[in-house]
DNA sequence: ATTTATGCAAATCGTTTGCAAACCT
DNA sequence: AGGTTTGCAAACGATTTGCATAAAT
């Protein structure tokens, strides 16, 4: 994974450097997006303009995604999709956790055709969609 | 429209003032989510605090929603699914403008469908689900 | 040697809150 | 009067930026 991930920042004039590595890491250790300030208390010495300036890094190098959870008002981040593969988020609307699911292929295909179509007659060219779905999680129910 | 709207705060326990009528008007009169500079912008002497505030009770009693632009750093309002009927939005990727727009009913009923058992199946009692299409509208082709 | 990344502190931006005056019933 | 809403200013929290130092090429 690091080596796919260094390729595709020297292919955007970017280093990986040590920093940047032990984020990328975090993020691969992680279950779901992490937040800032999770990514922060998972390194001592980690500092919070660092970290957002590497985030914005990864994101345009296209390795980390950038994801909006309930409350929009924590931004949360996770590997992009060449590593995790399309899925979508299931998010708590009680405590704000999220979860990683996909859909079925089938659905996930019938979806993305229709929207192609709603995007196209309404004069968008698609480029791709987001899916959240909002419900209780197991401990909030 | 206004006398439903009224009839929601009501049984939210809450009064439907001027500033709260003049803020629903201006969002029944959008074709599209508004950021609260656009609704600043449309009214004269509306203030800040008072808006955000409002727009808390509008949303605390179903009259409105806020939804997450492009770049979630900015919150757009609009009504709720009782006045708009349930659409998703399309979202420019270069220019942050939004716009309205529903599935297939068809669809939307799969969706809706396999949504429930995707939830489920990882624990989540589903609520409802949020579908952003990213494209680049006409003007930004 | 020259460019790029980092840490630290200060600045910004959207949003929220405290408080006193204005409003409604 | 008694509780609610409003305006104004200050407070907040997430994110960004300026600048001097450290690291990498």
């Amino acid at each position: 994974m690091h080596l796919e991930v260094a390729e595709r920042l020297r292919r955007d004039g970017q280093r990986y450097t040590a920093l940047r590595r032990a984020i990328v890491g975090e993020l691969i250790a992680a279950p779901r997006p992490l937040t800032v300030r999770e990514l922060l208390k998972s390194r001592r010495g980690l500092v919070q303009s660092s970290l957002y300036r590497n985030l914005a890094v990864l994101i345009a190098a296209g390795v980390v995604d950038r994801v909006a959870g309930m409350q929009e008002d924590t931004a949360r981040y996770e590997l992009a999709e060449f590593a995790l593969g399309h899925h979508h988020h299931l998010v708590c609307m009680s405590c704000g956790d999220i979860a990683d699911v996909a859909l079925p292929k089938t659905l996930e295909h019938d979806l993305e055709r229709g929207l192609r179509k709603v995007a196209s007659s309404a004069g968008y060219a698609l480029d791709h969609h987001r899916l959240d779905v909002i419900g209780r999680c197991r401990r909030c129910r």
